[in-house]
DNA sequence: GTCTATATATAGATAGAC
DNA sequence: GTCTATCTATATATAGAC
């Protein structure tokens, strides 16, 4: 197997690193050998001799994918700062909306979450967000940022939804303003679950 | 143009139908005129009499799509009920989740949004979602349902992208569970914004 | 209106030379 | 390891008979 840990300088690199970039623009079905091995600079012989076809040229650039997703999250939500602030470091970051995200967008097609090597991925960074998002969101309840009513759990999954959503409305609206809309929205509706000013900090 | 009205019994109409199923299942990219022919009984000569080719057709049936998401929405949001069980209506209705939304699942394919004929039945249909969502979280603030601080707009598009976010979780998970915890993340937020007890009704 | 024949391009992969 | 040739199937459509 391929290590994720070289970068795309080799051959087999610069595939892998050529399927992350169409899976993003054009999704699994809308991304086809021809188009990975002319965006590589890699013949067919090279694609076929490093990879099984594209199926397995695909498994090793999504886990890749989900990889460098996961370790950009974890930089936002491992930041200086109380638990909102972390989380509005994660949900205010600057992003390219319209492009939509590299694993949620992947989500749609039917043959990624037909074969379960690919969705996997898919799941374990979603699992793992959500985890994540539901610590930082407990540590913050435990220290008074936010009344006993609230849910971290339930709420970490709502942040993450708001995000892959919002992605969603900006590209039907082919303009980013719905997906800020939706996450100011969402930031309105988490600062009324705020403790009491005086509350322990 | 063929009307929109008329019932799947014609040779247009199962053409039609077909396209939209087989857009909700395999999206734009991953729809082959043959399999629209095949599933609508219809041979090549009659889908090429009928419309121009598959743009031509995908046009038809995604306005077609639309215009029903949007009957289906505005029968929860108009219900008997206040602001916040209307709401609650349209969030927890049942959905065959791991479907996923016939219109927001095309916003990631880039044929769908770099077409602008086939890209505005999106965009129409999620505007018209957020303001008719808007305008019932706005009667329900005006009823005294909510606090003064709650944004009617913001959370609208909140609540739209909670449910197209959650389809995403869902799907990549294989399981509907995520969907369901996200909705009830964010219904628990909308919970925290009630006003207080004894407001006006 | 519907059918069959035909046409070009691409998808996705294998074989074997170098 | 990489290249070129070759292969089968499908995508997407046009032409013209009926």
């Amino acid at each position: 197997m391929y290590s994720v840990l070289m970068s795309g300088t080799d051959t087999a690199g610069k595939l892998i690193e050529a399927t992350q970039e169409l899976l993003w623009e054009r999704g699994y079905v809308g991304t086809s050998p021809r188009a990975i091995q002319q965006r590589a600079g890699a013949g067919q012989g090279s694609m076929y001799h490093h990879f099984g076809g594209k199926p397995d040229l695909a498994r090793a650039a999504v886990r890749k994918s989900a990889e460098e997703m996961r370790a950009t999250a974890d930089a936002d939500l491992s930041c200086e700062g109380s638990a909102r602030q972390r989380v509005r470091a994660y949900l205010s970051r600057e992003r390219s909306v319209l492009r939509g995200c590299r694993i949620g967008g992947l989500a749609q097609d039917p043959d990624v979450v037909a074969d379960p090597a690919l969705r996997a991925p898919l799941q374990e960074t979603f699992d793992w967000l959500r985890s994540r998002l539901a610590e930082v969101l407990e540590e913050g309840k435990n220290g008074g940022e936010f009344g006993s009513a609230f849910d971290p759990a339930g709420t970490a999954a709502t942040v993450v939804a708001v995000v892959q959503g919002g992605y969603v409305l900006a590209r039907s609206a082919g303009d980013p303003g719905p997906f800020h809309e939706a996450v100011d929205g969402l930031l309105r509706l988490l600062d009324a679950h705020a403790a009491e000013p005086g509350s322990p900090a």
